[in-house]
DNA sequence: CGAGCTGTTGTAATCGATTACACTATCGAA
DNA sequence: TTCGATAGTGTAATCGATTACAACAGCTCG
């Protein structure tokens, strides 16, 4: 019948109304009669109508969209921040967007995102990006840094005390007994790594225990940077009995390149992670590791921003969320 | 000094030009004057404008949106799947929308999305949603679906042959001499589960191996099922020395349990898991897997749902990429 | 009885870009 | 010189909902 989709000029012919009823009806029903009300129900059900967002939004003069910029989409740690991320935004009307801020000429895409009319809110996983951008200003929409953040750059921020997490994993270590202790890094730049870096530092002197730049092996928080790791391990003579990996991506990429040479863990070197990934409770050994939650940081990040978004000017500022060790297989005392 | 962000009016007044000059000049330069053109660019940069993605949405009738429905985001199997898709949708000025369609009340949401105000198109994960929603009409976008398919709903399909990875890797533990190979099946109503499970029959049944429903052990993809697959495996007092797992994570979970238990792999029990996420290559040990092309399937997804929002009729229907059997460590000749 | 509410509805302006159509200037061909 | 084609630009309608404002009915209160 109809050639084109209903408007909700057609619904308001039906129901026998204006137009403004029946945009009133569908969005504070409490101000229209509940005669009328009945009517456009009705009127909208005959038509099939469903409302135009890009109209409405051009109105309201907001997107409804949310946009996560993500580096590395295929990183599976963001996967479950992204489910609580989604679960708390989805119910709340919100559209999430993700971004990937790696890959060639991302930098005029990201730019597209950072205006009003592309996205209510941004939430930032990514700490390498130009602070300059970021700067709240009345172009902008407000911005969540989820994780990582950027230093001198004061913007609401979710994340966990990634120094702190280190600690436990080095107190775990020489709670065990170990005394010599090595630390396989995150990329350079990361902020992550870095706090965790100073934070195993910081550790170690606390107690007394030798801070040896040549057992800090440079990585990436991949898998295979993990697995060069072990390599540079294996070659050196005198090596730490155990490690702090700062991913759990790291500790399974060292853990099987250690396993392949023959020898084992924990008994020829204890290991530890970060992260506590789903996998890790199920490889050989269990992964002991530094759990971070995950979906909570999500949802937290979600619940900031939409707070931002309708209005509340101090959602209040910096959240750090609780870190964990969780003790598993990969740790024990040393081998004497 | 501006009290709002610019619009296009200001720009049009600051370059002394019309609005339709300066929608021209943005949109299509090739039909102003050089002359314009400059001038457009000049107040451009003085104005600091950028456009209202709404209006122009509203204007053009489309959002400019690709929403992909995923079933459990938190899977690390579909990141890679995703980085793919936002690799081609972003260079061609989509945005990537995201939407769980588990959790409570996402049916509301997910009907939401289905209609051309909300996305121009949509990539469908899951293959358990109501066909009826996805058939095409007017008012919906099109659809393709992406790795799972609903039965007789044609769409276009962007999928790996199941069945076929089914056999290769029925095959390699035929070859080497297994002759009672099980089977740790996926969910139960899912196609991709049904069709590896098929496979595995079919190719059983082709070499005269023994088809044992009680060698088929349920699950659900995830580690935890293959963890109580294993469990079940080991209680079972004639136990297939082989067993094919309908995911890599099914596989991790089984291989963790029996090692837990004291067994080998693959002494005990040759396994063969199906993607090939990163993590397998780098566990003791190493998993023996059929490869899913995960990168290259998102990116054909965006291909073709780009193919379909603009104007294609027919780009080219179902597409199945090719499946690989890697060969690591988790599989072997038989104990005897 | 009239002023002042309250509750309900309609009219029309508005959000900001795109684009159909009309118009002018310029140039080559007849 | 005139006609037509072409290139470049402006005017104003349009996309579809929201909402400021006004209008009006029915009531209460003095």
């Amino acid at each position: 019948m109809n050639r084109h989709t209903p408007r909700i000029r057609d619904v308001a012919r039906v129901a026998g109304v204006s137009t403004a009823t029946v945009s009133r009806a569908l969005s504070k029903p409490e101000v229209v009669s509940a005669a009328t009300l009945e009517a456009v129900r009705a009127a909208v059900q005959a038509t099939g109508y469903t409302i135009n967002q890009s109209a409405r939004n051009l109105r309201q003069r907001r997107t409804m969209g949310v946009v996560a910029l993500v580096p590395n989409l295929a990183n599976p740690f963001f996967s479950r921040i992204m489910a609580g991320v989604s679960a708390v935004l989805a119910p709340a009307g919100y559209n999430l967007l993700v971004v990937d801020t790696q890959g060639p000429g991302v930098e005029r895409h990201i730019a597209r995102t950072l205006d009003r009319s592309r996205a209510d809110g941004l939430l930032v996983f990514d700490g390498t990006l130009p602070a300059d951008d970021l700067l709240p200003d009345r172009q902008s929409p407000p911005v969540v840094m989820v994780c990582e953040w950027i230093e001198g750059l004061a913007t609401p921020t979710i994340r966990v005390d990634n120094a702190a997490g280190a600690r436990l994993a080095m107190a775990h270590l020489a709670g065990l007994g170990h005394r010599q202790i090595g630390h396989l890094l995150g990329p350079e730049g990361n902020v992550l790594a870095q706090a965790r870096a100073q934070g195993a530092r910081a550790a170690l002197a606390e107690r007394g225990l030798p801070v040896r730049e040549d057992w800090f092996f440079p990585g990436d928080f991949s898998l295979e940077s993990g697995r060069r790791g072990a390599c540079e391990w294996i070659a050196r003579p005198d090596r730490p009995t155990a490690v702090f990996c700062a991913s759990d991506e790291i500790a399974c990429g060292f853990i099987g390149e250690v396993q392949r040479r023959g020898l084992r863990v924990p008994k020829d070197v204890s290991v530890v992670g970060f992260d506590n990934i789903e996998l890790v409770a199920h490889i050989t050994p269990a992964l002991t590791t530094i759990c971070q939650p995950r979906r909570a940081i999500g949802e937290a990040a979600a619940k900031v921003i939409i707070a931002l978004m309708e209005g509340d000017a101090a959602p209040g500022g910096h959240k750090v969320l609780p870190l964990e060790l969780i003790e598993r297989d990969s740790t024990s005392s040393p081998r004497n």
